[in-house]
Order: structure tokens, then C-alpha cells, then sequence
DNA sequence: GATGAATGAGTCTTCATTCAT
DNA sequence: TATGAATGAAGACTCATTCAT
């Protein structure tokens, strides 16, 4: 009895989260104008109070929709790479997938090029160790892992940002990709076969 | 009506203005907080009321101190660039003076980072000029210009953003060209020859 | 979602908006100053927060609080014509009893004087109905209803403007009654008796 | 010498007062907005603290474009009844020249239309020793003088903000000036002669 | 846990007034 | 006298946060 109400009352408490989140998300992506937790309330019609229960400020919410978002994605595309054993073909099949799910979804998009994955984010920390797996194969140029980040991580930030806003063809994200992976010295014959890979594996859902 | 009367005004109008922006600079530099018209006052030391005679609000402001920064910015780069006709010769230089005067001034280079020239922007619409010269010559790959602007820009303002909380030093600056003229297609032997045109004319003030 | 819980809030919005528009009367009626936000704040006893949640300007507080006075007042008007058929009877009456209104409550008087009811009110147009009615029998003079609206209207304002200074007493107001009328050529006969009936009823409560 | 200095000083002051009042009367007579001391000092094309030498506040100018206008009113209406010196016609006679200088000059209709000649106004006590007058000969309804100035002037008042909205005939004001002076009790006939008289003197400039 | 009315500190913005030139 | 830049007090308005129901 007791057990059962506790377990409703998780639920209950996991779908209002769940609610308050996807409601922002939009919000976050659109840009522009402040915003505020009054926002945040008429969107996910719920209280003020209610909002407080879950999150104390925009920020908070803003870095748990961050993780709601990427964790999903993160997910999406490990399972596209499943199989995948070259440094080279993961990188640019993830970016290419990556850029993908941004050209499906314009808002989505916008919510991306808005994050900020930074000098020392977890996303660059795992990039790093990556990108150090494949130098130590001779598949990339020797430069310092922070400058790969930041050229890889610059470009597709600001992709995502003109895919906010204008309709992108998937030839124009081959070149985003190959330029990328021109910038970390790989091969352009991987690259390729990476693309042909992404191609395959789009099409079965 | 009389001269001399306008020409005291006007000089007074310029200096305050100048006053304002001037001050501004450090805050804008330095990020985290949302700045609000009182911390702008208090650092000029004008009254609140003196501040709205010259700008509106607080982006207004900040377009202004943009300008005033990137026209003595751009006209040092200039000077600097003289006698340089090779187009690869001229962007990599270009792009590590700019990187070396951030260097020497870690709050600049927080202002720089904090610049949106994305898409659609002057800097946009100047570096394409340049870019496309450069491909009719097979200098640079056959990339699409916005991917191009989007890979420079993204890295370079990126490395502002390093540099503005951490000591950088000169070789890692040129690693920065390196990547991002390899991400253009390049000739690295030009490069090279560009960063060492640099490093004279750093030299010579 | 509780039904309780949605009319106790109703029940203390109403209250709080209760609160504001009759603090502020006080205030309209006493003209002069210019008023300010902070004034009716302050007799209400709200935040400045809660002025807002009911009322974005002054002006909308104003409307808010004549509608509140007339309506009262029409309902109490109205029960003291039950059974006067005749339009000019009714419309002495009216006037009369309007006037005795104010006669009784200076502060009240000085909130009418104040108010608008120019060309084009409401006011007006129920005004122009019955004076048509009464022109049709023959009771009034052929007169343009909207002059005889502003002949009427601007005396009584006047009226009310003078009572909100001055003690007054009834005679003086039944003067103000039959000049309004002449001004509209109407009998002086009815005028009296109309004046004698407003007499009687004034007594009964 | 000196004199010359002294003279052409007090001309020029006098010139510069008049350049304000004149380019402020059609602020004042739009109404609507608050009118501050810079949109008097843009219009006069004075600065602000040339404004200053002559008034001290809004208010102050307002009484002084006030004088202005009546003065001027005044000259050409007492000029228009030269030789009348029955109290009815003069009355009426006045009260549509009035009107008809309203009627050709819109903008002018709306500043008078906003002047606040209540209670105790010199244009109230001046009204009432002719009223006075005109009663001891029977003329007028024995009616109190404050009323009989509320019912005149508040018609007057609301005509004129009419004529400043709506392009207005001469025959609706000549119903205007009955109406008024049936209010007061006055002969028809004598009305009527007074307004023949007023076609007369009208069309001789 | 959910609600939303109330709060008031923080900012924005205007504008009368001063004063050096 | 004329000018107009500078001032800062006054008022408008927003919004994060609390709390009784």
C-alpha cells in the first residue's frame, strides 16, 4: 500500500519534471528575447510553485534540459556506430549523424547552437581522449587536443546555428564534415568511406 | 551660433562618448554577469542620465564599443599586412596578429570571444571577398564560403576564449593558424613562410 | 484543480481588486496633483507588485473605478424611477436625484466632476435615446441631441465641480434641474411636478 | 547709445517670448499626450535654457498662451459688437462669434476647448455683472448667476471640443447659441434678431 | 505536491533644472 | 542672453521568490 503510493507519487514527480523540460525546450531553442520562469510556467501549464519544486532558477533548468537533450542523442548515435572500430569513420560518421538530427529539426537546432560546450566540458574531455586514440594510429595531425576541439566543436556549433534558420541539404553537411576532418589532418579516403557508411545507415531507421 | 560655442560642444560630446565606451570595454571583457546601465554609469563616472543622451540601451552601447575596438583593430592588422599580395600570405598573417594581440591582453580577448560575427556579418560578408580571390588562384580548397568563415571564426573565437582566462604562448597560436588554414586546404609551405613573415614584423613595432 | 482551492482565489482576487478601486476614489475625487502609481499603493495598502496584477495604468484604475461608481449609481437611480412613464418626468428626476448624490457626498462630487463623458460615451448614446423618445411626443424642443447632450452634461459637471467645494443646498439644485430643462423646452409645468415627486421619494429610503 | 543697446534688448526679448507661445499654442491644442519643456523647445527652436528666461514651468506658459489667445479673442469680438447695446444681443451676438472663430480654425477650437475657466475665473465675473444687468431689465430668467455661467460656458466648452474633432456648420452653432440662451430664459425674437446681426457683421471683414 | 496571489528589490526611463562656455 | 551637456530625483515596470490554502 504504502510502496504503491510511493511509487506513484516518483512517477507523478518524473512526469511534471519530464513535462516542465520538453516544454522549455522550444523555448530555449527559439533565442532572442530573455527569458523567464513565467515563461517556462505557461508553457508547461503549471504553477509557479510548481516550478519551484523542481528547479530554483532558469539556469538549473536550462542545464537539465542540456542533459535531456544530449543524453537522447548520445544514445542515437552510439547505436548508429555499433560495429564501427576506425577512429576516423566513428569521428565523421558522428559528426555526420550529428549534424543530421540538426537538419531534421530546425528548432532542435537552434536549441544545439545555443549550448555551451566550452573549454572544459565533459564534451571535450571525452573528444580528447578520442582524438588521442587516433593520433597515437597516425590517423591525425599532431596538434594539440584543445585546438582540434575548439576548430571541430567552433564549426559545428555554428552549423547548427545556420541550420536554425535556414533549410540545409545533406551534401552541404558532407562538406561541413570533410572540413572538420580536414582541419584534424585525416584522411580524405576515410572521410569518404565514413560517408558512404553514414548513407547506408540513414536510411535503415 | 557662435563657433567656437559648437565646436566646444561637439568636442565635449565626442569625449564623453569616448568616456563611456572606454570604460565599458573591461566590463563587457569580462562576462558572467548580466551587465545593467548602473555598472556602466558607475565605471565612466556619468550620471545615469548622461548615459541615455548617448545610448539607448545596453546592445546599443555595446555595437558602438564593437566598432570603436575592431576599427583600430582592423587598421593595426592593415599597417601590419603591407606589401603582402598572396592571398594565403595575407589571411594566415592576418589571423595571427589578431591572435597575438590577444595574447598580450587576456581582457581583450574576453571582449573579442563575447562578439557575435556569425552569419550574415560584415566580418562574414569581407572574408568571403577575400576567400573566393584566393580559390579562383587553387590557393585554398573548393569549399562553400560559409563553411569556410564558419570553421576560421569558430576556432578563432574559441582561442580568444582560452586565451582570455589562460596565459598563451606564441607557438600554440601558430598551431592555431596551422589548423585553420589546413581546414581551408592550404598550402602549409605558404603557411609557414606567412608565420615567419610574422614573427619578423612582430618585431619591428 | 479543488474547486475550493480555484474560489478562494477567485474570492481574493476580487477582494484585492475591490480594495484598490475604492482607495483610489478618494484620490480622483480630490484632483489637483498629478497621481502616481505609488499613491494608490500606498492608500490601498498593496505592493507595487499587486497594483500591477490588476491594473497596468493609472488610467485603466481610473475606467476601472467609474464603471464601479456607475454602475452603482444607475442601479440606485434607476430603483427611484420605478413607475415614472413620462420622459420628462423621468428625466428631471434622473437629474435631480443625481445631483442629490453628490449634494451628500462632496468627495463623491469631485470624482464625477473629473470624469469624461464627452462625445461619443456611452453616456451619450443612452442620453440620445430617450431624448429622441421625448422629442417624437412632442416634449422636448427640436433640438440636435448632441447639443442638447453637451448643454446638459456640461451644466451638470459644472454642478458636481462647485459641489465638491461648496456645501449646497436642495433648492439651489432644483434650479439647476429646471435650467437644464428649459434649455431643453421642456415644460416647466412637468419640471415642477417632476421636482415634487423627487421629493417625495427622497424621504422613503 | 546705451538706449539703442536697451531698446533693441527688450525687442529681441519680446520676440523670442512671442516665438514660444506662438509655436506652443497648437501643442497645447492637440492634447493627448503630457507635454514636456523639450517639445516646447524643439518647436520654438530655443534652447532649453533660453526657455527658462521666460517660464519657469509648463504651467506658467500655458496661462501666458492663455492671455494670448484671449487677448486677441477678445479685441476682435468686442470690435464686432460695436453699437449693440441691448444685453440679449450682445450676449448672443458674442457667444457666436465665438463659436465662429472655432469653426474656422479647428486646431484653435481644441485649445480652448482644454482652458479651465470654472469657478471663480474672471471670465465668470464678468459674465455675471452682465448677466446682472440683463436681469434687472428682465431680460433674463431669474436664475442664479453661477448657474446660469455653468450652463452657458460648459456648452460652450463641449462645443468647442467638438468643432476641434468634426468640421462643423454655421446654422448647428447658430442652434448652439439658442439653445443657450433659451437655458438663460431670453427672448426667442431678440435671439433671432441677434443672429441676423451676426450674418451681417460677419461677412464685413 | 500543487496553486497562484502577494511581495518588494532591482532596473529602466524620463525630464525638470542647473551651469560652464 | 543663448546654448545644450550633465545631472539625479522621481516614477514606471519587471520578475524571482515566498507562502497561505
Amino acid at each position: 500500500m504504502s510502496d504503491h503510493r510511493t511509487l506513484t507519487g516518483q512517477r507523478r514527480r518524473a512526469d511534471t519534471r519530464k513535462r516542465i523540460i520538453e516544454a522549455a525546450i522550444p523555448l530555449f531553442a527559439q533565442g532572442g528575447e530573455v527569458l523567464v520562469i513565467e515563461d517556462f510556467v505557461r508553457v508547461a501549464n503549471v504553477s509557479r510553485g510548481t516550478f519551484y519544486n523542481y528547479f530554483r532558477t532558469v539556469e538549473e533548468l536550462h542545464e537539465a534540459a542540456e542533459q535531456w537533450q544530449l543524453n537522447i542523442l548520445n544514445q542515437q548515435v552510439e547505436a548508429k556506430l555499433v560495429g564501427l572500430s576506425d577512429p576516423v569513420e566513428r569521428f565523421a560518421c558522428a559528426l555526420r549523424f550529428y549534424l543530421e538530427t540538426g537538419r531534421q529539426d530546425m528548432a532542435w537546432s537552434g536549441f544545439m547552437a545555443r549550448l555551451e560546450h566550452g573549454a572544459g566540458s565533459a564534451a571535450e574531455r571525452r573528444f580528447t581522449l578520442d582524438l588521442r586514440q587516433g593520433q597515437k594510429d597516425g590517423l591525425f595531425a599532431k596538434l594539440s587536443s584543445s585546438i582540434a576541439y575548439d576548430v571541430v566543436n567552433g564549426l559545428m556549433m555554428r552549423s547548427f546555428a545556420r541550420m536554425a534558420v535556414k533549410k540545409t541539404c545533406g551534401w552541404h553537411l558532407d562538406e561541413v564534415v570533410r572540413t572538420a576532418m580536414r582541419a584534424l589532418g585525416a584522411s580524405s579516403t576515410k572521410v569518404e568511406q565514413a560517408l558512404e557508411i553514414f548513407r547506408q545507415r540513414k536510411a535503415v531507421k
